[in-house]
DNA sequence: ACAGACTATCTATGGCGATAGATAGTCGGC
DNA sequence: GCCGACTATCTATCGCCATAGATAGTCTGT
């Protein structure tokens, strides 16, 4: 159910057409939510059949159409049920702590990279959720800007500050993961250190 | 494919019918990756045919049967293949914080609980997991006890590191979503704290 | 001897999501 | 006036996973 509520998100800034969606979820708020364009336009007719949004076919150039659709009262009713809710919580499902667990199978050279590509990625993460950060706060994002406009500064400043402080949860987390991952190489490093080290080939 | 080799990981200890999997699920490895018996007993059977597992009958009382299953060599080939190689990162889909980047929608008190819950689902585990390593570290744990019957000390030290810095790495985790979440406590009350203040309910 | 808890396995349905590929129109630049 | 990049949308398949429910045998205690 969040890609749905992902999408109510998006459209209570302004109307959008599935491609916009799309397009936000590859860059802006691709960096806490994504789907693919071919789960975002059945999902968006789903959602209009459900009267949670409004369709409205708009020109495009001379022969072409696009549909642009709007949130309605009962999309914004469903959207804050939604927030108003507990969270749910999965099991875990954690295919980097399952590996981690059973490296004395791997390369030691293997281990390694793990740890380094765990760390690469997180960075990067941490980079692009900082540039967000920063669109956010100087209100460079398109977004962000047309979602407070007409607003007054003490609301704008709420809606920014709940935008920036998920992005900081990310950033949080992966400097959890990026310790980890140092920690991960140091034991690599102890426990696999003399030449003679391989992994176990031989079950049981 | 990680629920493949998070069977092929359980069966590296010791040969397991379908239902001791599930049961480990619920419990000891369930900390790390979890799935319902519905899809382990298919899995299983089409390890079987991929030649990763070998089934036996083996007696259950007068009548009952049940199949335990051991990994083959090409079991743990592919098993070691998966741990080798580079690890690979979905897309971000993080209905928490989708959730806290638009709490101005929510109702002060609905995000106040929110983030107590939060708070209180880490923690929770924060103990699971503390316990986990406790019987990892003191040998207690069973299967544990089964994958370094007979292996030299070290093997058994080197083995039991790995399992313990896993499990390391998800409180590391949870201990970050925790900080962060404290911090949605002291933001909610800075936000919302005058009486007037109410969620936005009016869109555009 | 029976109840109740547990072991053991299976099927069905539906949503979610990844991947791939198809179609068609627009717009800017050479 | 055509090409390439982009906008816009759609379909199909397949694996993963949650949920629900069915069946049948075992084991322990009263």
């Amino acid at each position: 159910m969040s890609l749905r509520n992902a999408l109510l998100a998006m459209l209570t800034s302004q109307p959008m057409t599935g491609y916009d969606v799309y397009k936000n979820f590859q860059t802006s708020v691709g960096y806490v939510w994504h789907a693919p364009d071919s789960q975002i336009y059945p999902e968006l007719r789903r959602m209009e059949q459900d009267g949670l949004i409004r369709g409205e076919s708009v020109a495009w150039g001379k022969r072409g159409t696009k549909k642009r659709y709007s949130i309605t009262e009962a999309g914004v009713e469903s959207f804050q049920r939604w927030l108003n809710e507990p969270p749910d919580y999965q099991r875990e499902r954690d295919p980097i702590r399952l590996r981690a667990a059973y490296l004395e199978w791997a390369d030691p050279k293997a281990s390694m990279d793990f740890f380094t590509a765990h760390i690469a990625y997180h960075s990067a993460r941490i980079d692009d959720w900082k540039e967000m950060i920063r669109t956010l706060r100087d209100h460079s994002n398109p977004t962000l800007a047309k979602r407070i406009e007409g607003k007054p500064p003490e609301d704008a400043d709420r809606i920014t500050a709940y935008k920036v402080f998920a992005y900081e949860g990310m950033i949080a987390r992966a400097r959890a993961e990026i310790e980890w991952a140092e920690g991960g190489l140091d034991l690599v490093g102890k426990l696999e250190k003399t030449d003679q080290a391989k992994p176990l080939d031989d079950p049981q």
